[in-house]
DNA sequence: ATTGTTGCAAAAATTTTGCATTATC
DNA sequence: GATAATGCAAAATTTTTGCAACAAT
């Protein structure tokens, strides 16, 4: 594992997606800090979500238009794209084998991560006839 | 539903993609195509990929390295990706959850697909030290 | 001092699009 | 003949990288 050095810009990337249910891409959290943090650039963001990865502090849950989303959660859970909006969220469904730990896969391989994801219409979107 | 001519090539790309359990991308049809095919473009398998998704005859699942992998076999069954070679494969495992089709959700979100992938190491990359 | 981190601009890489040409109906 | 499909090149995106300046150890 690398070696890492303090740095603010970092924590306050990683504090970002912690505080929010959005399951952000890179865009999204430089837009969020830029206004605080006038110096930051989009390729520290690109930069440290790397780091993020290395370390398994976060997950890419999924791709929307090309973008990957980012959980800071990262034991097992669900989640919902909307292909509407392109909103992404943590979802309860009754299928309780989604947090399963230990699966049985054909032999050879050796999977350390699963990800459920469902594809559909968010309640926003269902109640105001969104026509992205 | 947009009207659709003939066309020989939209035919061989989605030929190319049901002919293979590589889960492809669209490089990978293009490439595949192009020797035997000099006048095709890269633009065509897009456009054509596009009309895939629109008329449900692919999915797209997963995203490896920034690109879009597709599948013509659009009944729900999950997909293990190699984190070293990037090879997307279908998987048998012993959770029979999988395939469950009415499944019940938060109030308010109506999914129509649901994806589950596997992340890990694919046997061929488990017997070669794979170091990508 | 050494090495990690960053901003900036440039570069990669994937995907989309405008437009003239060709194919299908 | 009308309209869909295509090639090509250019454009739009997202993501990565080279490099000089700066910060942390």
């Amino acid at each position: 594992m690398a070696k890492r050095n303090f740095s603010s810009k970092r924590n306050a990337i990683y504090k970002a997606v912690c505080d929010t249910k959005t399951h952000p891409g890179a865009r999204w959290i430089y837009d969020k800090l830029k206004p605080e943090m006038p110096d930051l650039s989009l390729a520290t963001v690109y930069r440290n979500i790397a780091v993020f990865k290395e370390e398994n502090m976060v997950n890419v849950v999924c791709s929307v238009n090309g973008e990957e989303r980012i959980d800071s959660n990262t034991t097992a859970h669900p989640h919902f794209v909307c292909s509407c909006c392109g909103g992404v969220y943590d979802i309860n469904t009754n299928d309780n084998a989604h947090n399963c730990q230990t699966e049985i896969l054909d032999k050879g391989f050796r999977a350390d991560k699963k990800f459920v994801l469902y594809h559909g219409i968010c309640p926003k979107c269902s109640s105001t006839d969104c026509t992205n």
